[in-house]
DNA sequence: GAAACGTGGCC
DNA sequence: TGGCCAAGTTT
C-alpha cells in the first residue's frame, strides 16, 4: 500500500462528490432497476415502485441473488397496486429462497399502505417513507434520493466503508453512523443526489471493497486519508462478532403413494415466519443428542435419511431428516403438496435441502427431458 | 444498544 | 473449511 507524506494532503473534500459523479458517469454498473446517468441527465426518473422493490430486495442481499427475483416480481406485479392486490401467500412463494422473510411480509403491508395512504404513489419525503413497513433509515433515504432526487445522504454498508476510509473514522460501527452521515451530507452534490448515492455504492462494491481494495483505480484516492496515510483495509472498525451457537433438530418428510409431500405453514412471525415446511421438531438450544422419533408428528415407519447442515445468521443447524411412506389424509394444519405444486411452494432453502435429502430431485423443477417419477 | 432475522459466494 | 460479507429493519 502506498504511503504518501503530508505534502499529498487530501484535495478539497467538497470536490470528492464531483469526482465520484464523473467516475460514475463512465463506470457505473448497468442494473435492471437502475436508470443510467445519461437518461437522468435527459430528465428521466426511475419508477419509484421499482426503486423501492429493488432496495427491499437488496437489503443484506447481493446484486446477483436479487436479479432473477426482481425480474420475476416486476413481470408478475408491474405496479404497487398490483402487488398490493396479490395474495400474501403468492408473494411468500415468489420470495422463497431470497431470505429474511419479514421483508416479504412487509412488502405486501407496505404496498397496501402506499395504496391506501398515498393513492398508489410512493411519497418522496424521507419521514413519510420511513413510516412505511420495512422501510428504515437507509431505504427511506435511497428512495427519496434515487427516485425523487432529494438531497438526502444515503448510507449503506458500502457508503460506511467508503466514508470511514476517506476520513479515517475509527469509531466502531454502528456508533460512527452520525459522523458518517454528516460527512456524506457535506460532500453531496446538490444537483445529483440520486446519482451520487448510486456512485458511492458502486465505488464500494467495485473499488473500495472490504478486502484488497483497488485503491490505484479509485477516482478519489487523492481525497482518501486512509489511502494517503493509513491502511484502508482497517476500516471500518466493527465490534467482533459473537460465536454462533449450534442447534439440533429433526425434519419429517412424509410422501404419499402418488409422490405428494406433506407440508405445513410456520407461524407468521419469527424464524422463516409465514413460510412452509415439512413437519419439524423445534430446534431450540438443545445440544444433548439428535432429536429422535419421539418428535415425529404422527406414528409412521420413519427411516433416517441423512443430516442437513444449514447456517443461519445467528446459529448453525444440524437437521436430522426422516422419511416415511404415508397413506392417509393430511393432519390438521397440513396439506399434501403434489409433484406439480411442490416447486412453487413457499419453501425456504433449508427446507428444500431437507426434502432433497429424503427424496432426491423432489423439489427440482420438472424439465421436458425428465420423466416425472410417480412413486 | 443488542439480538433476531437467510442465503450464497468468496478466499 | 470456516469466517466474512452483501444496497438493513424490527423489536
Amino acid at each position: 500500500m502506498a504511503k504518501l507524506n503530508h505534502k499529498d494532503a487530501p484535495a478539497d473534500p467538497r470536490g470528492t462528490g464531483e469526482r465520484l459523479l464523473a467516475w460514475y458517469d463512465r463506470h457505473h454498473r448497468s442494473l435492471p432497476w437502475r436508470m443510467p446517468p445519461a437518461r437522468i441527465a435527459a430528465g428521466d426518473r426511475p419508477d419509484p415502485y421499482r426503486v423501492w422493490l429493488s432496495e427491499i430486495m437488496l437489503q443484506q442481499t447481493t446484486v446477483q441473488a436479487v436479479k432473477p427475483y426482481f425480474e420475476t416480481f416486476t413481470s408478475r406485479w408491474p405496479s404497487v397496486r398490483a402487488l398490493a392486490g396479490a395474495p400474501g401467500d403468492d408473494i411468500m412463494k415468489a420470495w422463497a429462497g431470497l431470505g429474511y422473510y419479514s421483508r416479504a411480509r412487509n412488502l405486501k403491508k407496505c404496498a397496501e399502505a402506499v395504496v391506501e395512504r398515498f393513492g398508489g404513489e410512493f411519497p418522496s419525503d424521507f419521514g413519510l417513507l420511513k413510516s412505511l413497513p420495512g422501510i428504515g433509515d437507509y431505504t427511506a433515504a435511497a428512495i427519496s434520493a434515487i427516485a425523487y432526487n432529494r438531497p438526502v445522504a444515503v448510507v449503506d454498508g458500502n457508503v460506511e466503508r467508503v466514508a470511514t476510509r476517506l476520513r479515517t473514522i475509527a469509531t466502531p460501527l454502528p456508533a460512527a453512523k452520525p459522523q458518517i452521515r454528516a460527512f456524506v451530507q457535506s460532500i453531496l452534490p446538490a444537483a445529483r443526489p440520486g446519482d451520487f448515492a448510486q456512485a458511492t455504492m458502486d465505488l464500494g462494491a467495485t473499488i473500495c471493497t472490504p478486502k484488497r481494495p483497488a485503491c490505484a483505480l479509485c477516482p478519489v484516492n487523492g481525497d482518501c486519508l486512509a489511502f494517503l496515510g493509513d491502511d484502508p483495509e482497517r476500516f471500518p472498525f466493527k465490534a467482533p462478532k459473537a460465536e454462533k451457537p449450534k442447534r439440533l433438530g429433526a425434519a419429517f418428510v412424509a410422501q404419499r403413494r402418488d409422490g405428494a409431500i406433506l407440508l405445513r405453514k410456520r407461524p407468521e412471525t419469527g424464524l422463516l415466519g409465514g413460510m412452509s415446511e415439512p413437519p419439524t421438531s423445534g430446534w431450540t438450544a438443545r445440544q444433548d443428542g439428535e432429536p429422535g422419533l419421539d418428535a415425529a408428528p404422527f406414528p409412521a415407519d420413519w427411516q433416517p435419511a441423512g443430516v442437513v447442515g444449514h447456517v443461519f445468521t445467528h446459529f448453525e443447524l444440524r437437521l436430522s431428516v426422516y422419511r416415511a411412506r404415508v397413506d392417509r389424509a393430511a393432519p390438521e394444519g397440513c396439506w399434501w403438496s403434489t409433484a406439480a405444486d411442490i416447486h412453487s411452494e413457499a419453501l425456504p432453502t433449508v427446507m428444500k435441502k431437507a426434502i432433497e435429502a429424503a427424496i432426491p430431485g423432489a423439489t427440482l423443477k420438472p424439465t421436458p427431458n425428465r420423466q416425472q417419477r410417480r412413486n
